[in-house]
DNA sequence: TTGAAAGCGCTAACAC
DNA sequence: GTGTTAGCGCTTTCAA
């Protein structure tokens, strides 16, 4: 592997010449920058990027730890944000916590030593205090998805979205509503709720308490929704704070015989890919994971010394950690509720009251 | 940030002496080990593992080349390799080709810039020729799922995985047998299908032209299954070259009122998590992902020279190229072909033959 | 066992 | 514009 050295020779100019050469310091005549150049091409030369970075103190590499890659959510956060670093002429370490809090630390340390320029976290949502992330590291961190207040955060509003799904679900004439929650200490999936039920209580609605579900965001606890709908009175319309726990419960609902949303209305939140394709599509709170990606970077380079501040011009939003506005996104699997008598027929359970 | 100097001069002794109790090189007297450490721990000191790279000739990173992260099936191998990795304190640069060529060689590029210890990559499959890659780095390259014959790869043996499906479907007493394939000039597709026929062939089968249909391997695709179950005489049986296309199918048909495997039955390929859990689980044939993932990193470290020649002993399996046994899983997806009164009395139309 | 010193490949300050 | 050179933080001879 021939290094700057070597071109400099052969091409019979200085080290420095070629260092300003290829780093565009200085300008270089027209003759050397050629002759560098078929030096350059004859020897197959690559900078050592390694040795750029001990001397320049600038790595060009963050880190991003997420805690399940095979998760969709999560891929295409990581797909976005990688592809927006490689935009930038970063590369991405892969740190796959396995959201275990022990495991995150360890990349840290790792990361830490490896002098990269940044770090974007996903944290593990498993009881550990994400802020004890922060001196980990001495360089910028920003919190993703699971934002952390006080701290650089890029997240969607969440409670937001969940006042989008409730409203969109009152204003089709649901009044019996089910909600089947992820872990309640989980931030995100405390916030969807909160707005969902704010909105719900702002017209005189709620959740009553036997048709509230929680469990892990899997698509094993979807499939409990038959306890929901094997009540008395089971609900008309089902939220669940991410698309996962819908498509489980949509697949359920199905071998029961049950169609959505002629039987009952479901209402999903992330909006993964999965979503568009299941049938009927799924009616889901869509987080812009573009977006989420492209802010999550943008809000790391602009707290990175090295890199030109983003824009001198006026405040860009990217820099600031204004909650992602989701958007509600309906599609077939929310209807205005099932008359009462035809659903009970189709549940195979006689009503209560006609 | 400190460094191995500062350490040296708070404990009092040379940078040489840090550098061997650090890599354990040279034994170190006990009070000299002792005051080290203690410098250290005051100093926050962690090594510049850059540094080191750029002296030691070896940096502990590894690129990752995979079409696309948010695919379900690349993010469960993208997981289980960078957990190995990890365990052998390597850390993985995450590159997303998005199936382009061009992006996968500027990423090689780019990784031969850095320096890596070696590459793992999934290729994309678009017609480039993958050997094309090879000599963009000049360390060690092993491609992963989809093989290159002659290269250092770990792959399934596709073909055998078709020929299980075939056998199974076979033992059920299907006859009328149709296949939804990815892009024939897909490697891995095509061996499969080849496998497939093949043991079709054995016994005097094989898949009629008009039950044969080919596309991207996507949920989309999947959904085209009515044109097979349109048929005057639809297949009893459906094999496809990946689970996505089988869910795909799975979900049509259920739109259609047709029941898995009860009017068809349906045979998916690779065993992502996502066929265990829709309804009916899918019958499927598995490749091990975390053996893949283990041989890769196994098979990779192997040819890198500063690792340690991984075993002494018994030549092991991990370091040939021998390709991964796929193992059939049966679960509820198929059954024997139903009867033909009935199935042509559920599709709703006459049977043209009793 | 320890210290001194060279040098990995590069950038940047400085002198010309 | 261009060349020379120090030195980024570390490992690794080589002597002692």
């Amino acid at each position: 592997m021939s290094t700057i050295k070597d071109v400099a020779r052969v091409a019979g100019v200085s080290v420095g010449t070629v260092s300003h050469y290829l780093n565009g310091t200085t300008r270089v005549t027209r003759a050397k920058a050629e002759r560098i150049q078929e030096a350059i091409d004859a020897l197959g030369y690559q900078v050592d990027l390694g040795a750029r970075g001990l001397r320049s103190g600038t790595t060009k590499t963050v880190g991003l730890l997420v805690p399940n890659i095979s998760n969709p959510f999560f891929g295409e956060i990581a797909r976005g944000i990688e592809h927006a670093l490689t935009e930038r002429d970063y590369l991405t370490f892969l740190c796959d916590t396995g959201d275990d809090p022990r495991r995150e630390e360890a990349y840290l340390a790792n990361l830490a030593s490896r002098r990269v320029d940044g770090a974007l976290v996903i944290y593990a949502d498993q009881g550990a205090d994400p802020r004890r992330l922060r001196p980990l590291v001495d360089v910028p961190l920003v919190y993703v998805d699971r934002g952390v207040p006080g701290m650089p955060s890029v997240t969607s509003d969440n409670r937001l979205g969940g006042r989008l799904a409730a409203r969109h679900l009152i204003e089709l004439g649901h009044q019996r509503i089910g909600a089947m929650l992820g872990r309640p200490d989980v931030a995100n999936v405390a916030a969807r709720y909160e707005g969902f039920c704010d909105e719900l209580a702002a017209h005189d609605l709620e959740v009553p308490d036997e048709l509230l579900l929680t469990g892990r965001q899997t698509l094993a606890f979807g499939s409990e929704v038959d306890r929901l709908m094997r009540l008395d009175m089971p609900p008309t319309a089902i939220f669940t704070t991410n698309d996962i726990v819908a498509i489980g419960a949509w697949q359920k609902l199905m071998s029961l015989g049950l169609r959505v949303p002629d039987d009952v209305s479901l209402v999903g939140f992330d909006d993964i890919e999965l979503s568009r394709t299941i049938l009927p599509p799924l009616t889901t709170v869509a987080q812009s994971v573009p977006e989420i990606a492209r802010r999550a970077v943008a809000r790391l380079l602009s707290l990175i010394p090295s890199e030109a501040p983003a824009r001198s011009g006026p405040h860009s939003a990217a820099l600031d950690d204004v909650p992602i506005e989701p958007r509600l996104v309906v599609r077939e699997s929310t209807a205005p509720p099932p008359l009462t008598e035809a659903r009970f027929r189709n549940l195979g359970v006689m009503p209560l009251a006609n």
